[in-house]
DNA sequence: ACGTGTCCTAAGCGCTTGCTCACCCTCCGT
DNA sequence: ACGGAGGGTGAGCAAGCGCTTAGGACACGT
């Protein structure tokens, strides 16, 4: 309960705060492998190996492979959600706010995209009972959005004329950027989270 | 080769130019079961077993899964660039042929979702040879978008700072319909395709 | 010195996977 | 009447899967 949240804002990449070092080791390779062949294309045997360890070994820290994946999905969800939630709750006026959420749930999409590719496009694969606890998750993590965008159109700031069609444009743009984010590509996530909070004010039709 | 031709605007769920006959329910029963659990998760018993035949009849018709797979990849990348093509090389504004594009594209992944999840989602399982001829299907796709900003901005008719961002960016939220969109959900594909046609325009600064 | 708990491995079990093989149906031109 | 082609089946193989088990190495409080 202590491992997702630290560091909302920092690099959770390295997942430092597990412990013991072997499951950290665990966590990282199955991030790694996951993101890179996708949850049912890696074996046990796989992220085992790149954690240095033996197969069985696994098992010591984690119950089943399924739980790895819901550990990332866990953390990784809760982390991203804690950017938005922060923004929505910070100062300033609505299209300040926007921008500060998308910039930096664009920057963690790109600098985790890893991690955040893996938390996006692999919960599928979650059994029901994790499915459900993460989709409560995105689901606070669309009516987090959603409220900025109430706020800057109740405040006269944002024209918008489908609320909810606009948020789920939104996040869904800024999700996507786990897929096609490469870190050898040519911009850096800060660039990108720029370049989508100034896309994203035009979207909202926020006065400039 | 005649296949992926015909019907590029109609409705492709169907696949009704395949035959024999136990062809066309095989792809449709692999784009069902891709699309619903991902391509790793779904066994050729599965498949076989959707189009109601044994799992050894599926090898009379693809000579592995994965051809099945690069069949739907390869006539749904190309139903989706036609779309593009078709609107980049058409009459009009730029403003006006970049709506077109993005309602017709969006409309595809919509009303095709199941189809579009795999080609959108699911290329990564593809082998080398057909990975390489698909990744050159999508670079035409983006030069198709890339294309038709770089006209509005030409033109004086958009403004984009970044145009290669951009497009990436328009792009990316088209691409992302297929993961979100449900049938029984509350918007019909042409509500959400005439919502983002809107969006995109403003994305790139249309002046309206 | 020694029991205890923690962390790990080698071996392998039971099952599922993609795919093949030997064989069996029609249907049809001659 | 009949051979052959096209479309199908039941059984099953080799390989790989998630996961378990029996046991060993080592640090540490006493």
């Amino acid at each position: 309960m202590d491992v997702e949240r630290k560091n909302a804002g920092g690099r959770a990449e390295a997942w430092g705060d597990i412990t013991p070092d072997a499951a950290r080791r665990l966590v990282s390779a199955a991030v790694h492998a996951f993101a890179e062949r996708g949850y049912h294309a890696t074996t046990t045997r796989d992220i085992a190996g790149r954690a240095g360890m033996s197969p069985a070994a696994l098992y010591i820290h984690y119950k089943t492979k399924e739980e790895l994946l819901y550990q990332i999905s866990k953390v990784g969800h809760r982390l991203a959600l804690d950017i938005l939630e922060e923004a929505r709750d910070g100062e300033g006026a609505p299209a300040e706010r926007l921008a500060t959420a998308v910039r930096g749930f664009v920057r963690w999409h790109a600098e985790h995209h890893m991690t955040a590719r893996v938390v996006q496009y692999e919960l599928g694969a979650l059994g029901e009972e994790h499915h459900a606890e993460v989709i409560a998750m995105r689901r606070a993590t669309d009516a987090a959005v959603r409220s900025i965008i109430e706020d800057g159109v109740g405040a006269g700031a944002f024209d918008v004329p489908d609320v909810r069609g606009t948020t789920v444009a939104v996040l869904s743009l800024c999700i996507d950027v786990a897929r096609w984010f490469n870190a050898r590509g040519r911009s850096t996530p800060d660039e990108v989270g720029d370049l989508y909070a100034g896309l994203v004010l035009r979207m909202v039709g926020a006065d400039s």
